[in-house]
RNA sequence: CGGGGUGUAGCUCAGCCUGGCUAGAGCGCUGCCUUUGGGAGGCAGAAGUCCCCAGUUCGAAUCUGGGCACCCCGACCA
């Protein structure tokens, strides 16, 4: 059927609403796709929907591809199996209770009820399976942002697999790989499969898919050569060669009276900033105060302290340095201290300028392992100017939304939930899981980041909400307006999905609104291409139309 | 949760500092006319809880206090 656009709901907006920022958020309210109804709750209109079926369809035909058996599952969740599972208490998840005071939860993903059905696999002979389904996820999100990228309410297709042992979860987690890679290429976006930062739940089985874009959460690095792509929070980087000055036999303290910045360090012993540490003690979550060095010109990764020290830390209080290092922040150093150090990988070799744990004196040629003995980790946090570790390549640092994560959680849920199988042994063993999961939504958002212009969206052809705008400049000719009507049914006859701009609007708007809703190609018929019994077709990335005669129209739209 | 910003017509905004007649503009919307290849023009018109509550004042969109909502930065993100 064509669409009519006299007859759709395509609310189209002249300027940008005032509270977008990210270009997604702009030119999908602008075009008619979504509105707001809340912070972080959005509604999709009509033609926003359609695309949004769009990718559904593509994840779906991959998920089926690789042995997925779509099925359903409730959003109204009893509190019971989140509190079995242990994890009633994290801050994001919704509570609500029934009129007689039951309680239940509204989940963001669905792990626990997978699980639950899961029990009902009893024996090796049923594994592996893989289970998904579309259904809307809540979030009670501190801070919703940027249009559709993160939200309190969406759609997510989440996948379980379910596996008897690690080389089954192995083959189910990189045929998921596989599949999510199919799906993203398919809807024209450019994604990375990168190592996720590792959490609570981590391990090398989580693995998350970056798409870069003008906005997001995470950045994306790459290097210049292609065999590298990381999120920043993991990412390991080649730091650029210091320059140290002369070396020394032994550290040798200098007067440095109101230093408390590594710049005025630098600058004050006229050294470069690389050749200085940095020292920043913490105290871990047993209460032990470790020393974290990082060198001078470097931040300190959270995330990568916390892999390094094997859980949560915070920043050591004043008193708590001063009774530990005897100076205060901005002249503490490794040497002298009693406890733990733990430091950065760059600091392995060569001599720095270190706080000589004394107010207002620095030491000169500290070196890790003849002056003091380190633990050491990567703690560094990559950044521009850093080389690829694989080749040393020039790396690339992007901003990316993250459309999809793939992890591996093990016996998480099905011990708790006591989901078994007997295995060909006789043995009873819990059944071994994966989460897999893609917000479609995302994929949308992403996608208009990646492929927009000044006037609008580029939509990439497959999750095109129409394959081809027709637009009947028609000004009350309906001899204008009948030829542009046989065409696009000409069009529809053929498979393709077919909008006509049939309103009573002047030329001026209908090519606005066409370039804005993005799809890829413009069919125009007006009085004057009839006088060439001609129609002027043009791809939504090109500015300029061509004319062809009515009959070629169908195939320079399927050879295009 | 910390910091910053915004809230006036469907949308984008002015007015607020320095209180004062009936609260404005552009776009959009309705009717009529004209026009019809990049948001054209004319005439007429509809449309407001100036975010909410309280206070100050003869008088509050405007000043004060409290609250709410939304946006941005950060924290958070199993």
């Amino acid at each position: 059927m064509v669409a009519r656009q006299s007859q759709l709901f395509i609310p189209t907006l002249r300027e940008d609403p005032a509270d977008a920022e990210a270009v997604s958020h702009k030119l999908l309210v602008r075009g008619g796709y979504i509105r707001q109804v809340s912070a972080g709750v959005w509604t999709f209109q009509p033609i926003g929907w359609r695309v949004h079926r769009k990718v559904e369809q593509i994840v779906r035909e991959e998920m089926d591809a690789i042995g997925g058996q779509e099925m359903l599952m409730p959003v109204l969740t009893p509190v019971e199996l989140w509190e079995t599972t242990g994890r009633v208490s994290i801050p994001e998840l919704f509570h609500l209770e029934d009129r007689s005071g039951r309680r239940f939860i509204l989940p963001f993903t669905h792990e626990e009820t997978v699980t639950f059905h899961a029990r009902e696999i009893k024996s090796y002979r049923e594994l592996p399976k893989i289970l998904y389904h579309f259904s809307v996820k809540d979030r009670d999100e501190p801070r919703p942002r940027g249009g559709l990228l993160r939200v309190r309410e969406f759609i997510m297709k989440d996948a379980y697999s379910f596996d008897r042992d690690e080389k089954g979860v192995l083959t189910s987690f990189e045929a998921h790989r596989e599949a999510y890679k199919k799906i993203f290429a398919r809807c024209g976006l450019e994604t990375y499969d990168v190592q996720a930062e590792s959490g609570v739940m981590g391990g090398k089985f989580s693995v998350d898919f970056l798409a870069p874009s003008g906005s997001g959460e995470n950045t994306l690095v790459t290097c210049e050569n292609g065999d590298y792509a990381a999120d920043l929070e993991v990412a390991r980087a080649v730091p650029r060669e210091p320059r140290f000055p002369e070396r020394l036999d032994a550290p040798t303290e200098v007067e440095t009276p109101g230093v408390a910045t590594i710049e005025a360090l630098a600058t004050l012993l006229g050294i470069d900033d690389a050749a200085t540490s940095k020292a920043m003690p913490v105290v871990t979550e047993g209460g032990t105060l470790v020393l974290a060095l990082v060198r001078g010109d470097d931040r300190l990764s959270e995330t990568k302290l916390y892999d390094a020290l094997r859980g949560a830390s915070r920043p050591a209080t004043g008193e708590e340095i001063r009774a530990a290092f005897g100076a205060g922040g901005g002249s503490l150093g490794p040497i002298g201290f009693e406890g733990e150090i733990v430091a950065d990988e760059a600091l392995r070799e060569g001599q720095f300028v270190a706080g000589a744990n004394r107010d207002g004196w620095h030491l000169r040629g500290v070196e890790a392992g003849r002056d003091y003995e380190p633990r050491f980790a990567d703690l560094r946090e990559p950044r521009e100017g850093d080389r690829c570790p694989e080749c040393g390549g020039a790396l690339r640092f992007r901003t990316a939304i993250e459309v999809g994560h793939i992890f591996n959680f093990g016996t998480f849920y099905s011990g708790p939930l006591e989901a078994t199988f007997l295995d060909e042994d006789g043995s009873e063993k819990p059944l071994l899981g994966g989460s897999y999961g893609i917000g479609p939504g995302r994929v949308l958002a992403a996608a208009v980041e990646q492929h927009h212009d000044e006037r609008g969206i580029l939509w990439p052809d497959a999750i095109a909400p129409y394959d081809a705008h027709v637009l009947a400049l028609h000004g009350g000719s309906s001899e204008v307006l009948g030829v542009a009507e046989e065409l696009a049914a000409g069009l529809d006859e053929a498979g393709l999905g077919v909008i006509l701009d049939d309103r009573d609007e002047r030329p001026g708007e209908k090519f606005a609104d066409a370039d804005l809703l993005g799809c890829p190609v413009r069919v125009t018929v007006g009085r004057k291409t009839l006088e060439d019994d001609a129609v002027d077709v043009r791809r939504r990335a090109e500015t300029t139309d061509l004319r062809i005669a009515r009959g070629d129209v169908l195939k320079w739209v399927q050879d295009r």
